[in-house]
This record gives structure tokens, sequence and C-alpha cells, in this order.
DNA sequence: GCCAACGTTGGC
DNA sequence: GCCAACGTTGGC
């Protein structure tokens, strides 16, 4: 069982566009990072757990957290053209792109901005903070993801 | 909108 | 394999 992060601009989807999905669940498309996507594809199990993060954002912060509810597969969208995600390099033998299915699974009573992160010396090793870090998709330590859910007022 | 930081691309 | 140029991310 692991943790992690997970960034969303909310103006394209936010944590709230997440609990009025059918049955609180998205397919996470749209990584085009090898890193993000090695994390999705070797770490990420059915039954972990992720913040989900407020990026590119008046309020960048931690607004929820999420399940993971169905292991990699492969992301239709790079084989869309008509898609933004489009990849002409990928091939439908061999999809270069995956995607896992997350689903809503608690609010932060107290929404956790980035302030807030940085001003806790408890969350020093959290990647998210680190000097021009851009991975959407970071492996959370269990500590800081139990701290990060107390600082939202959330008992998990 | 600015800009630092980083990832990717492509010529050599 | 190097590295400059370019594109993207994301806080401010």
């Amino acid at each position: 069982m692991r943790y992690w992060l997970l960034k969303s601009e909310p103006d394209v989807f936010s944590f709230d566009h997440l609990k009025k999905r059918a049955r609180k669940t998205e397919p996470w498309n749209g990584v085009r990072n090898y890193q993000a996507r090695n994390y999705m594809r070797d770490d990420m199990n059915v039954g972990d757990l992720g913040l989900f993060y407020h990026s590119s954002c008046a309020e960048p912060g931690v607004a929820g957290v999420v399940k993971i509810t169905r292991e990699a597969y492969p992301d239709p969208t790079q084989f869309d053209p008509k898609s933004e995600y489009f990849d002409k390099g990928s091939k439908q033998e061999e999809p270069r792109w995956v995607m896992v299915d997350v689903t809503w699974e608690a609010a932060l009573p107290n929404f956790v901005t980035l302030q807030q992160l940085r001003d806790d010396p408890a969350l020093a090793d959290l990647i998210t903070l680190r000097r021009g870090n851009r991975l959407s998709i970071t492996p959370v330590d269990e500590k800081d993801f139990k701290r990060i859910c107390k600082l939202g007022g959330l008992k998990i």
C-alpha cells in the first residue's frame, strides 16, 4: 500500500469535479511524462491512496484524498488526433502512455494550502515542495500523507 | 505575464 | 553521446 500526490489544474479538473462524476471515478488521462508514467505503470496498485493537489491556480494546495481503483491501462487519448494529448509516435500494439482510475475518497475539511505545506517542518521531505519540481505524480511517505490529512482535519 | 527550472528534441 | 534550443510547468 503506497501513497501518492496527484496534481491537477482545478480550472481543468478539480477535486469537486471528481466528486460529481458517475461513481466518483475518473481515468487519470493525459500524463505525458515518463517518470510519472512509470510510477503509474510500475508502482501504483489498486487501493493506494492519493492526495489531490490543485496546481497552477489562485490557491494551490491539497483538496482531498482519492483511491486508486484500477491499475494502469492504455490511455486512449494518445491515439485520438483530436485530443490535445495525441501522440503520433505511439503505436496501438505498443502504447506509450497509460492511466489509472481514481475515485473520490474523502475531502479535507480544511483545504491545506501550499504555504501551509511549506511552513510545516515535518514535511521537509515532500517531493512536491522541492525546488523546480514539476512531476505531476509523486510518491508520498506514509507519515507525510497522514500529516497532511491531519493538517486538513481529516481522520484517516 | 514573468521567469526559474526542468524535460525533450534533434543536429552534429 | 553531447548540448543548445525549445517547450512546459507552476508559483508568484
